[in-house]
This record gives structure tokens, C-alpha cells and sequence, in this order.
DNA sequence: TTTTAATTACGTGTAAACACGTATTTTTTG
DNA sequence: CAAAAAATACGTGTTTACACGTAATTAAAA
């Protein structure tokens, strides 16, 4: 059942799910600034965990979803909706089209991926690709995917390591610029498990050092 | 005169300045959320050159400006707007709490500075403060203030000094990942001479280490 | 043309990061 | 409950970054 079957007066219910209220709002706006051809009702949550407990309680159709948030991330909070309810549409959405979110989100099972910076049209085109049962990128996305060939290798997965919460904590305190012994005294642990913490990151990462911690701090949307 | 006098039915008319649809539509929602006491009328640009091109044609009471933005950077736009016209109050927006950043628009001529994760009772807040002729920092940001004893020294300018073309090219390059040495090769210059630009960038831009560097090096979208 | 800003470069010392291990405890999950 | 994952921590050594100076040459501006 890959088409969504929308029969008249059927009204499309869209879960935003997004830590911050703006992004919500223009989403929203953007969502009802059109609404010819589907009936839209929009529901909001500020986390991943919010979420699960609304779509566990309403049935939604649709989840727009942003690749970084304070609890749950993005990916985690895709495949734990695809595990629950696996009919919903998931379009992910993201400040940044680094191929590890697209194929982190992606390959948790979004059916889209579009950036924040879209207009109103590109987000409707997108909505409307999604809930029929199609795959939608915006186009430097479309070009990134393309780019690296993962339309043909199906799941070679990119990096997919997990990187712990605990490592996700740290590395946003060395984003913002502490050194591993401020870390160490701001969490109450050792220093020397913050080194360890930090070479994890960059092995699992595959990086080389603090300035690429620092970018993928910053593609995650760690710092804000 | 500070105070801004708000007769009954005067509408007080506010420009939204984004190059993100989605923040416009989401700062627009959460303004027009709440109009009891003030009556506003809410225009948007999506960049620094709309913006100056819609205040030269209307009045506007207050703008509310990003601090990045392409072309026209926020501090750049805001300079410009309270030369053009010195009554219109104005609002910074930002991401990030960053020292520089604050202290880039204040100096620019803003009269207060909240961050993009701020909710709706807040912006409003801010906007009322503003407004009124005061001025108005969101929490993380009054604390960065107060930390860097900003508030005592009125404008000794914490960076302003300028960061010259060839410190830039050093910046991407460290934020790229690269170490002084392989930037010295690549730049067929002695190791001590990045060393020495590292410092000076440090020392002018007011930070302590690498990771503070590539965040400079992404708010100056060096990287890409 | 003089003065200023930019680019180049070195000396010396300390602090921090990076690399490679190992290893125990706690928590989560099948 | 057993197995796996996450969080904790240490040892040792090398490399790089950071801090504080000084200073010559070159390009740009007054």
C-alpha cells in the first residue's frame, strides 16, 4: 500500500515536531497558506518524546521532523514512529544538507528531506510528494544523494555508529569551546574519561581533530 | 526622547528581516499572537537590501533583524538603518549567544538582542522593551554580557579591530581542519607565521581556542 | 612621502589535544 | 538472566595549540 488513498473530505493530519516554536510557526503557516487540494488539521510537539506520546494517542498521517533535537534526535525519533506506526509519512527537515543527516534520517525511514531554508511552494510540493507515497529531496539534497552514488548502494550506511548521548553532551561542551578539563569539572567526572569521550567521538565521527568536532556540533544543530 | 509614544490607535508597524521564510512566518505568528496592547502591523524582507528599500518608502516603528544573513550581514544592515533613520528601533535575532555576535549588532546600533529559541511571551516582551526605548537581552545573553564586563566599558569594542583578508583565508583553514602546519605548507609559509595569525585571531575576534574559531568561521560562512 | 596596516617570522614555555592501549562498572536490552 | 552497549577511568607518549614577546619587510593610505 504505497498510495495514500485521501477520499473527499478526508483531512490530512500533519504532526510538527521541532524544539523551537518559530520553526513551528512558519511551518504551520506555510502548511494552512494552501490548502486547495488537502485538508489539512496541524498538530505541534517541541521534542521526540512528545511526539511518541501524541501519535501513540492520534492517528496522523504525515510528521514533519527536524534532524536535531535536545532529547531524541531526529533519527532516533524517526524509526521509533516507523517501528510504532509504520503508515505514517515522514518528511525530514534539516538546516544542513550533510550527507550523514540525510542518510541518518533516510535510512530511519523518513520518505522525504528538505531543508529549512525552502519556500512555502517547495514545502507544499514536498507535503503533498510525501503523503502520496513518493520519495521527495529539495534539490541540493536530490544533488548530495546523487553526488555520492547512495542511490545505488542501497545500505552500505555511511558512518552509523551510534554516538551516545553522553558523547552528544560532551561534544557540544567542546563546541562551545571548553577544554576537556572544564568538561570534566562541569559534568563531575574524570578527565581522563572525557578524553576518552572526545577520542570516541572523533574515531566514530571519522574525524582528526577539535575543528571537525566543532563542525559536526554544528551540523547537528548542537549549538544555538 | 527615549520613551516611544504610543497614542490609543496607533498602529505600531514592524519589519521582519530573514532571509528564511520559515523564521519570517514564525516571528510573524508569534507577534500577531498577542496584540492586546500593542497594534501591529508586520512587513517582511528577506534580505538586508529589501529591508533598507521598504524603510525608505514607509515608516517603520521597529525591525526585528537576523544576524546572518547573505549579502547584507545584520550588523552591517543595522548600521545602515539607524544612520538612515535613527527613531527605528531594533530588535537582533540570532542563533547563537555568541560575545561577538551581541556585541557586533549592539554596537551596531541595536537596541536589544534575543536568540531564535526564545517562545512567544519572551519575543513579546522584548519587542514591549524595545519599543518602550529600552533595551532588552534574553537570559543566555545578559549573562555572556555581564561575564565579559561589557556593561562597564561602554564601547571599547571587544573585536572590532578587523580581521584582514589573509587572517580569513588562516580561519577557513583551520576550520576546515587543517593544522598550522599543513596550512603553512599549503600556503608555502612558515609554520610560526599561522601560528602567529592563529593568535591575532584569537586575540581579535576575543576567543580562547579552535573550537571558538570554526564557530567564527561558520557565523562568517567561511565554511560550506 | 611619511605613517599605518598587513604580512611575514622567530624564541620560549606551558597547556591541551591526539593516539593507542586496557579495564571496571553500570545500564539497557534481548 | 545473560549479553551488549554505555559510561567510567587510567597509562604513556607525541603532537599541536596557546600565550607572550619581538621584529623585519611589504603594501596601502593619509
Amino acid at each position: 500500500m504505497e498510495t495514500n488513498k485521501r477520499k473527499h473530505g478526508h483531512i490530512t493530519s500533519v504532526l510538527l515536531i521541532d524544539d523551537h516554536e518559530m520553526v513551528r510557526d512558519g511551518l504551520k503557516v506555510m502548511l494552512l497558506s494552501l490548502k486547495k487540494d488537502i485538508r489539512l488539521k496541524v498538530d505541534e510537539a517541541a521534542s521526540g518524546e512528545e511526539a511518541l506520546r501524541k501519535i501513540a494517542r492520534n492517528d496522523f498521517d504525515m510528521a514533519i521532523i527536524d534532524y536535531q533535537m535536545p532529547e531524541l534526535s531526529g533519527p532516533e525519533t524517526v524509526c521509533r514512529i516507523v517501528r510504532f506506526k509504520p503508515a505514517i509519512k515522514i518528511l525530514a527537515l534539516s538546516n544542513y544538507d550533510e550527507l550523514a543527516y540525510i542518510e541518518g534520517m533516510m535510512h530511519a525511514g523518513a520518505n522525504g528531506f528538505v531543508l529549512k531554508n525552502i519556500g512555502c511552494g517547495e514545502l507544499l510540493m514536498a507535503v503533498r510528494t510525501v503523503l502520496s507515497g513518493n520519495t521527495y529531496f529539495c534539490n541540493s539534497v536530490a544533488l548530495k544523494i546523487i553526488d555520492a552514488g547512495l542511490d545505488k548502494k542501497p545500505h552500505t550506511g555511511i558512518h552509523h555508529k551510534t554516538i551516545t548521548p553522553r558523547e552528544l553532551e560532551v561534544l557540544r561542551l567542546i563546541a562551545v569551546g571548553l577544554t576537556n578539563d572544564e568538561i570534566a569539572r562541569k559534568l563531575f567526572l574524570s578527565k581522563r574519561t572525557i578524553d576518552t569521550h572526545r577520542q570516541n567521538l572523533l574515531n566514530k565521527l571519522g574525524l582528526k581533530n577539535t575543528a571537525g568536532l566543532v563542525r559536526a556540533a554544528y551540523e547537528m544543530k548542537l549549538l544555538d
